[in-house]
This record gives C-alpha cells, structure tokens and sequence, in this order.
DNA sequence: TCTGGGGTCCTAGGACCC
DNA sequence: TCTGGGGTCCTAGGACCC
C-alpha cells in the first residue's frame, strides 16, 4: 500500500530559537531579521557556524564554516552562543503539536520530524493537514517550518528542503522528473564532498543523470553505497517510519581542547571527566556497553581511535575507565600534541538481559552502588555540581591555568 | 583565534578456525 | 619451497548526517 509520509523541518531551527527566546526575555531585536549567526566559541577553539539568519546566507555565510571566515564575508555578522536546553524545549513543543496528527512521528534529529500520515488516504486531506500543522506551528510556537509531502521518507525529505522558509513542498512519482531531477547531485541525501568529485568525473552532475545511469556501474565502483545513491536518484526509498522510541547503539562523549595537551596525566584526567558523562547517560537509559573507543585528534587533524571489548557488558565509570585509559596509553606515544579527545561506548546491551556471570563478585556489587548513588545525586543538584572526590568535570578542569601549554 | 560534537553505517584487512 | 578457501570475529578508519 502507498504510505504518506511527511517530513517536517525547522527552518534555520537554532537561530530561529535563541531568536524568539530572545523575543521573550525582552529583547528588542529579532536576530533573523540582521546578518547573525549562532556560532561556537572561537576562544575555545570550537568556532564555527551552527546556523546563519536569511541576511547572513546572502553574504555568503555557510552553516559548518569557521567564524573567522564567515566574519570576513559579512563584516558587520553579529554572533550569539548556541542553548541546547532551549532547543530541547522548543524540539519537544514541536513533538506534542505533531503528536495530534499521529503517533508514529519519527524524531529523526533535533529539529528534524517524519510522520507516516498513511491514515489520510486522500491527497487533499493529507496536503490541508501539512497546511494546518504549517499554520499552528506559526501562530502557537513562534517559528516556521518546511514540509514536504511525499510517498516515502527519501522524497519528503528531499520535497522539504527546496525552498525557504515556510513553505510546503509535494514530490509525487509524477513530479520527480521536473522537481528533483535537475537539481545538482550534490543535493541529494547521502552524497557528501567525498561523492560528488568523483561522480563530476565519470560526467554525473545533476539527480537525473545520476538516476539515468546503469546501476551496475554505480555498484561496482561504490559497492552498497552506489546501489543506494542510485535508488534514491530514481525516488525509491523502503524505510519505514521509526516511531517507537529507540535506544541508542552508542554513547560518546568528546572535546576539543583549549589548548593542545602534551602531557598524558592530563589527558587522563579529562578521559576520565568523559567517561563519567558517557557512563552516566548509559545508567539513564539502562545499558550495559560491550566495548570501548578512544579517540584522539592531534594539532595537525590527524585523527586516531583505538577500541577494545570488556571483559563482559558494564556501565561502571571504574571499569570503564581503566579500559579507557589502557586505550590511551596504546595509542599516544610522546611527543604529542592533541587537540581532541574522545571516549564513546558501543555494542549496547540492556541490563536486564546481561548474562549471569558465576561470579559476580562483591567489588562489582559495590561499584555499581557507588555510581548509582552519585547518578542520584547528580540527577538532584545537577550534573555539574557532583564528581568524584578529588576529580572534576571537563568544565572545571579546562579551566585550570596549568592546563596551558 | 581556522577547522564542533553527537551519531549511524560500511569496508578492508588481519586473526583464527575448520 | 608448496601456500586452498570459506566463514566469523574484531579493529581502524572513513563517509555521511544534523
């Protein structure tokens, strides 16, 4: 059966945001309405471009770019931090308005939603439905949406994201040819900067000479990929609507550092500040990892990452770590300067349906109260406020002066 | 003061087994 | 002085997304 999919999609969503709040904490300015971006900090070293007002793209100003070179396009760009606990907010008032159209709503990212609205069969009902969500959004939360309206995700998708802002986009079977066919290939889902030069080479410049193009060639010099690019070029797309709540298939934590760091005790220090956060999420949602990752970036970009499993599944901080560290001393050999460090958790398994170990002993039982009673602790006063005795957080520890150099 | 942080999925190659 | 081949598991790295 023919299903009807929506894809709902804030426009430019972090500016949009911190624009209204804003608004409602009194401000006199609409930051959408001037040449502004929500940038990182560029004295933290993080200085790029989260998300740019109308007035900011017609300078030139790309999302992801550093700041420096976004402020030499636009010399008068003003800049405002990004509030992830805002967008949050926002992200969930959006959730509960969709939630009265469906229930099987897909939050596919922060700001980004598919809704399989196969219940509304006729094309008129399901179009004055993306009109009404469109209209409410508006009037009820303050910001504008893009939704496309398609037969599957790929095409809506891809329908929500022709113009901007606020406005709704069909893309039937019908329309493919003369909608998403003479776009550059480059718009497509899934082909990045990697892709692209090499499909300009072999003369594919546009969705529709890639559509048009023997798949059996994509399949061999692309393997899985060049089978998926191809089917997406001709508007197949079976993925469902993956609306029940899913649980993450892994858990990292990473950052760039202030200042490059040489000296490995430091470096530990911070692994270990990650790890608590990595192992604190993973306790929230209840699983246990099976392996480890470390992850380095050194001055020059140069990126490394070593993994390892565990001796079982375990969302201990202590056996956590002590993985972890094992990881870095594998990796790092002096002198190095790192710009970047990293731990994640993969392999996630529920706790319930971790093995009986024969023997489960003692120590275990004991560390795994400990960390239970400093989560409840840091659920209570805030993440921040708790750590472990003679240790920080990341915060605390960037902020040490000894840390230069 | 140039280059984030959170993810997912895929691939190539090595180790090991039969 | 020859050197299989299939299968699985594991790891490092890469590509892509928002």
């Amino acid at each position: 059966m023919e299903k009807q999919i929506l894809h709902v999609d804030v426009n430019n969503a972090f500016l949009s945001w911190t624009a209204i709040d804003m608004l409602k904490k009194g401000s006199k300015i609409d930051i959408r309405e001037i040449p502004a971006i929500i940038g990182g900090d560029e004295t933290k070293r993080s200085g790029i471009v989260l998300a740019k007002s109308m007035k900011a793209k017609e300078c030139g100003v790309k999302t992801a770019e550093t700041i420096y070179q976004a402020k030499i396009k636009c010399p008068g760009l003003k800049i405002f931090a990004s509030d992830f606990k805002i967008y949050r907010e926002y992200s969930d008032k959006l959730y509960k308005l969709l939630l009265e159209y469906t229930d099987k709503i897909e939050r596919f990212s922060i700001d980004e939603c598919f809704l399989d609205m196969t219940k509304y069969l006729m094309k008129d009902t399901l179009l004055s439905k993306a009109q009404q969500i469109s209209k409410r959004v508006k009037e009820e939360l303050g910001f504008t949406v893009n939704i496309g309206v398609a037969h599957n995700k790929l095409l809506a998708k891809m329908a929500s994201d022709f113009t901007k802002p606020d406005r709704i986009h069909t893309l039937f079977p019908e329309e493919i040819e003369t909608k998403m066919w003479p776009l550059p290939v480059s718009e497509l889902f899934m082909l990045g900067k990697k892709t692209v030069p090499k499909l300009y080479n072999m003369q594919i410049k546009t969705i529709g000479d890639l559509a048009k193009t023997d798949v059996k060639i994509l399949s061999k010099k692309f393997g899985k990929h060049g089978v998926q690019m191809w089917e997406y070029a001709n508007g197949i797309d079976k993925s469902e609507v993956q609306y029940k709540e899913e649980k993450p298939k892994g858990v990292g934590n990473s950052i760039t550092l202030p200042q490059n760091i040489t000296e490995i005790e430091k470096l530990e220090e911070i692994l270990l500040a990650l790890t608590e956060q990595v192992t604190y999420r993973l306790r929230k949602y209840n699983l246990l990892a099976n392996t480890v990752n470390v992850q380095l970036r050194t001055k020059d970009f140069e990126d490394t990452s070593h993994q390892g499993k565990l001796i079982e599944a375990t969302s201990s901080t202590k056996e956590i770590y002590e993985k972890a560290k094992q990881l870095l001393h594998q990796m790092y050999h002096r002198p190095m300067a790192i710009r970047l460090i990293g731990v994640r958790v993969d392999n996630l398994v529920e706790k319930e349906s971790k093995q009986l170990t024969l023997f489960n002993n003692e120590s275990n039982e004991k560390q795994e109260k400990l960390d239970k009673v400093i989560d409840e602790l840091k659920n209570k006063y805030g993440y921040n406020k708790i750590t472990r005795a003679g240790k920080m957080d990341v915060g605390d520890l960037l902020k040490l002066k000894d840390i230069k150099k």
